[in-house]
DNA sequence: ACAAAAGTGTTCTCGATACACCCATGC
DNA sequence: GCATGGGTGTATCGAGAACACTTTTGT
């Protein structure tokens, strides 16, 4: 079956059932803040506000699969694993018409982040600045679940590894979870628990940036997402 | 707008986008069995297994509104809380053509649930017994996850209360942990942990069901379901 | 008096937190 | 030799788990 692709248009809200789409979370660390890609709003009924990458699912897809092909259209990126976050119906909750949005987050890279998406497309907005008054629709809310979602995941799971390079330093992975949990964390506790969970492995390399002592370099042990259970 | 209620009919499967359902996964308590109400298959591509209630959602309605309507009418069962679990629409999930399932689920007390429900329309299946070959489409799957949830909540929330009358001894808490946890406690620990929390309350009563010494009864302190993390 | 369920305390282990100094390097 | 970030260990506290006997009642 060849899928179809439908747009906002007149007649989709005219059908006995409601559209379903996808709307899509996507958080990254830019400038040592945790940010929000969003783009603006392509609909008059955006008035003007930004909204999250977001589409309707077409005939014959996944939900996963429409995510994937909307994120691309709306942002370039591709590839990222994204996890279904919840599906918002309120009444009202979209101006357009009758759409239930299931949404998704992920986190991604910088590098990996940088190197795909256009930023002509999109804008990158500090989580701290995200409010009603500047998205569109529910989508504050749905960005403020996902970062409740995303807290826990940081807390529980390896996703962590989704925004560090190939091999980082400890200092480089305790910034990243101190930027996207908003707290700090005494040194040698922090890895005296990441090590001791083994979800990290040595490697030979030195850090040699910075003119001062080496750090040691390491890497994520699993390859796949994995729940640990970390700080 | 007045609500439209389709059903699974040939039509709806040439849209140009797919059919959105909820199923409904409840649990209840009966011979002393964690169970889950399962109706008839309604529809030939059943073949004669079980399912979950579940129908489509209509234009104007809320996936809230249409799992308490399809509850209703399935069961015969109305005003219980039910919570959001996750969206399913893997390739071929339903035979009957392309359609998004958003699964509810709850768990309702004996004597609520005796009072209310059909019994000539829906039977009570112990969880033990479920697997793909008794119930149709992938709603085996459906309620193995809502199996994970239900017992993610009976560890952080006071949903227990739930499936316990409005005073209860600190036995029959215990006994309800056990069947739905499907492990036993220490009955020492289970009590010091669950008065600490402050989630019970005393009341004045006495159990003079059974002819040996008698148990104080008590009462859920908070009337909505609260996190509170238990055992 | 006895059978049956209700009720109660202590010990141990482990994970989380708080906290301050020495080490290796480049300049 | 000194400035800078890298790296390390110990004491305390609280939560969870293991575990056995006394109390109250009805018969």
């Amino acid at each position: 079956m060849s899928t179809l692709h439908p747009e906002y248009t007149d007649d989709i809200f005219h059908l006995s059932i409601p559209v379903l789409a996808v709307d899509i979370v996507l958080f990254t660390i830019y400038q040592d803040q945790l940010c929000v890609v969003l783009v603006p709003g392509r609909h008059e009924w955006a008035e003007g506000r930004m909204t999250l990458p977001g589409g309707i699912i077409g005939r014959g897809e996944t939900l996963e699969e429409a995510s994937d092909r909307i994120l691309k259209r709306d942002t370039n990126i591709s590839g990222v694993y994204q996890e279904q976050l919840y599906t918002f119906s309120a009444h009202g909750r979209d101006n357009r018409g009758d759409v239930v949005s299931c949404s998704y987050y992920t986190l991604v890279g910088t590098q990996a982040f940088l190197s795909q998406i256009d930023l002509t497309k999109v804008s990158l907005v500090p989580y701290s600045r995200i409010s009603r008054e500047t998205v569109a629709f529910d989508h504050a809310d749905i960005i403020a679940y996902a970062y409740q979602r995303l807290n826990w995941k940081m807390e529980y799971t390896n996703v962590a590894k989704s925004i560090l390079p190939a091999s980082f330093t400890l200092r480089e992975l305790q910034g990243a979870y101190e930027t996207v949990l908003g707290r700090p964390f005494d040194k040698r506790n922090f890895r005296k628990k990441i090590l001791s969970i083994g979800m990290l492995a040595e490697t030979s390399e030195l850090d040699r940036e910075n003119s001062k002592r080496p750090a040691k370099m390491y890497r994520f042990a699993d390859s796949e997402l994995k729940i640990v259970g970390i700080l």
